[in-house]
DNA sequence: CTAAATGTTGTAACGCGTTACATGTCAAGT
DNA sequence: ACTTGACATGTAACGCGTTACAACATTTAG
């Protein structure tokens, strides 16, 4: 392995020269760029990004938190992977699997800059906690989060939730339950106030039974629409969900039940996924390929010191054979 | 930010106890491991892993190279970046989109030394120019690759299509469709191999519009079956697909166009992910979460120096409401 | 009581680019 | 002819741990 010294030494320039030629430098002339350049490909040579790393002070390479990769995060990180590539930066993922102190390993692989900065999917961690991580470098959720420091990127879901209400009553269903996602979210007591207020306006009917929290994967859809759908207690007409795998997992699993969708049970998804598309399910397009861009974005102003330029984004529901 | 000089000078010890001490080793007395100890949580010390990485030479990080992130390969990617961190590495997303030059890029960041090694998941660029690259660092491929010098954990995929050719075989169905993957890959043409082996020995209806390859995706397979049943020259009555999602497109077009499944139209998937237990599809079981974690052990075991323990996987067929 | 073994700590070079600052050169401006 | 500035290049310190080797102290064995 050839290193710059090596290439400085041969060439007859010093080592500063040869990195300004590495970088590009206009500072370089024309024959001594073209014989360094000629040396450098005899040799072989291609300059040890950690070196670069480490006198840079920078990696160029950001970390992914989540719990795990799911299908629902799938556009999210393609989308991130993708634009932040573009930028010049990598992507590393941190998948936590529930896990507090696995999940810390990314802040703390921050604070040794192994990375610039840190977008969340989904955190596990007491907020204060990573707060006081925000002194390593840059930290963007895709979540909403309480700590100012750290900036997000979700969409106001209370607007979305209520698009998705709206139209569910618009096409007089009054029985609506709901299955939200992480209890402690702000994403989902956005959701919850959106009902609340809608179920005041338009006078549904409300049961507690019908509004539960901590819903994500299709297993638990399943789970949950029996539970409701056999409860004594009368059953809902519509429902609502944290995602489109729980849609998903509620649609196949009222089919399974005989349960004719959506004459006897509304679905609507969120998130309008590739998956909401093939099973024809009703969903709320939440734009998650333009919000990792704009976490991106958020995260090269902090690192560049400068303010971002986020794009303006708004929901859309995409009516399909579930409503 | 202080360092690791900045604490030898404080304790009063040189550099190379306080790298010991950080370093676990036993050649430190137990009075100085603590005084230094101290001293380090007092200054918040944390050692810079990009300073770690370059004296060491390894940065224990591992590259992914592939297309795109999507819902065949989570549970590849989620096993693999688990399995990696259990032993210290973090994984890095290489999404080429498919762009030859672009994937290039995962190659010439293990040559700087920014990766230890490499897997792939898919790959567009040439094999022997990979093979160039197999200098810098272990390279260990999910399908199948000509060259030696990479190794592979996919399964012999001949075996795997053969049993789903004779499930649909033993049920009945002789008018077999198949959409197949990738045509360069070898998994493919294992299974092609499979379906002309098995034409002969079980006297197929062999119609050659009903054998396509780069069939990859939901919408692929949508189009696909739409033309297939279409088709005024007759119509096949089971398909195997190149993966589950094909299976689930085909499945949602089938329902679209009033085709009774299973009765008129056989589906099998393959890898059997989330996606076919959902829709309820038959699918091959293709332990593909072992077969990341085999993926892992072969490029520690040439990251060691040493052989691999690699696990033995089978296939199994998962029977469901599609065939 | 001495030699060999064991344990503790230090020295200095190494891994490899980057960059602030200094120096030298040559042409344009006066 | 002399200053000024533009351009080219070099010097040396810096970013930060790791590690082979040397050196010294303290046990332990004989």
């Amino acid at each position: 392995m050839s290193n710059l010294d090596q290439i400085a030494k041969l060439s007859g320039f010093s080592k500063a020269t040869v990195s300004r030629v590495l970088n590009r430098s206009p500072h370089v002339s024309q024959a001594t760029r073209e014989s360094i350049l000629k040396i450098m490909e005899e040799l072989d040579y291609v300059p040890n990004g950690n070196a670069i790393s480490l006198s840079r002070g920078q990696t160029m390479q950001i970390g992914m938190v989540t719990e795990g990769i799911n299908e629902v995060m799938l556009p999210f990180l393609n989308s991130f992977v993708e634009t932040a590539s573009q930028h010049g930066y990598q992507t590393i993922i941190y998948t936590s699997g529930g896990d507090p102190a696995k999940e810390l390993q990314a802040f703390e692989d921050m604070r040794r800059k192994r990375v610039d900065a840190l977008v969340i999917s989904t955190c596990v961690n007491d907020q204060a906690l990573l707060g006081s991580y925000c002194k390593y470098g840059p930290i963007v959720s895709w979540q909403r989060m309480e700590l100012p420091e750290i900036q997000s990127v979700a969409m106001n879901q209370y607007d979305g939730y209520m698009l998705g209400l709206e139209h569910v009553i618009g096409r007089g269903y009054t029985r609506i339950a709901n299955a939200w996602g992480r209890p402690t979210s702000m994403n989902t007591s956005g959701r919850i106030q959106a009902y609340r207020d809608a179920a005041r306006k338009y006078h549904l009917e409300v049961n507690p039974e019908w509004s539960q929290t901590g819903i994500y994967s299709i297993r638990q859809g399943e789970e949950l629409i029996r539970g409701l759908l056999l409860s004594p207690g009368g059953h809902p007409n519509a429902i609502l969900c944290a995602n489109d795998m729980v849609a998903a997992g509620i649609l196949s699993e009222a089919r399974r039940l005989k349960v004719k969708v959506p004459e006897e049970l509304a679905i609507v998804g969120f998130d309008n996924t590739e998956l909401a598309h093939t099973l024809g399910i009703t969903s709320i397009d939440n734009p998650i390929a333009a919000q990792a861009q704009n976490a991106l974005y958020l995260i090269l102003g902090k690192l560049g010191g400068k303010e971002n330029g986020q794009q303006e984004l708004e929901f859309q529901l995409v009516q399909r054979a579930t409503t």
